[in-house]
DNA sequence: AACACTTGCATAGCGCGCTATGCAATACCA
DNA sequence: TGGTATTGCATAGCGCGCTATGCAAGTGTT
């Protein structure tokens, strides 16, 4: 393995990111969900009856990638979307039964997923590792 | 944003390693390479005339996944691939002169991305952060 | 020599990122 | 009020992960 690789965050960020969301692709598949729509609703699960640009905003990915993901996520009975009755260009979306009763289920997955990953680490250790990562998440957003 | 994705590894991880690959992408794009191709060119730089099986283990990525990539790197005149003399099976990976000219200039693009992420980082803060990154890795991989 | 097993690779199909583009509805402003 | 700018969303096209599958060429066994 060269050693640039070996020493570079840019490569290890992806390396880590792969195997976060094939463990918890299998962790939740059986619920039904993939990985970027666990992601959605956990924001919707706090709140749902929100405009498509409001998860763009939480999640900060591309408008365009959570129109795709919110459209797999209809497809598989997970929200619906409405007519909103204030901006008829917008489509609010809301939770179905089905994504309501998985909540338990997936975010203890998500969990065990976490903790297999952070492993040994302490809670030290653990919060400096989230510190450090939030901080490059910070600087890079920054650029 | 939800308290469980603020404070969830894996979803740092992905956060992180979508905004190393935009923030590499754009620095190598002007050298006609794709973050990917750059991995696979990282190893091969070192020394090519190698098994696509090599760089799989390499890598650790999957096999079809590096397949797919080496087609897109033939098509873009990064690599050649001529039959082995030992194994009619395999198609030994070549660097194009191509691929060879690039070298510094994308190792420093690769660099500068590092830079900015890792910011005002200290040698030992910079260390830290990626022995825990390589940990959590070692972690999610013996699973 | 015949058989099964393993290895090396390709292909299909999909998830989920991205950029670029377009359109309709709304908001703003002269 | 009419024209322009902005906003909300969809779509196309592509990169790059993944799993599943298949096939040809090696290897090993009996």
């Amino acid at each position: 393995m060269s050693d640039f690789r070996r020493n570079s965050a840019g490569y290890l960020a992806n390396h880590m990111a792969r195997l976060f969301a094939v463990g918890l692709s299998r962790r939740i598949q059986p619920l039904g969900l993939a990985p970027a729509q666990f992601m959605v609703l956990l924001e919707l699960w706090e709140e749902d009856g929100r405009m498509q640009a409001d998860l763009v905003a939480a999640l900060d990915v591309e408008q365009a990638t959570m129109a795709n993901t919110l459209a797999r996520m209809e497809r598989d009975g997970l929200i619906e979307r409405r007519a909103s009755e204030t901006d008829r260009r917008s489509r609010l979306i809301y939770l179905t039964d089905t994504a309501r009763q998985v909540r338990a289920e997936a975010v203890a997955a998500a969990q065990a997923q976490n903790a297999v990953a952070l492993g040994r680490f302490t809670e030290e250790e653990k919060t400096q590792f989230l510190d450090m990562m939030r901080w490059v998440i910070g600087n890079m957003r920054r650029e």
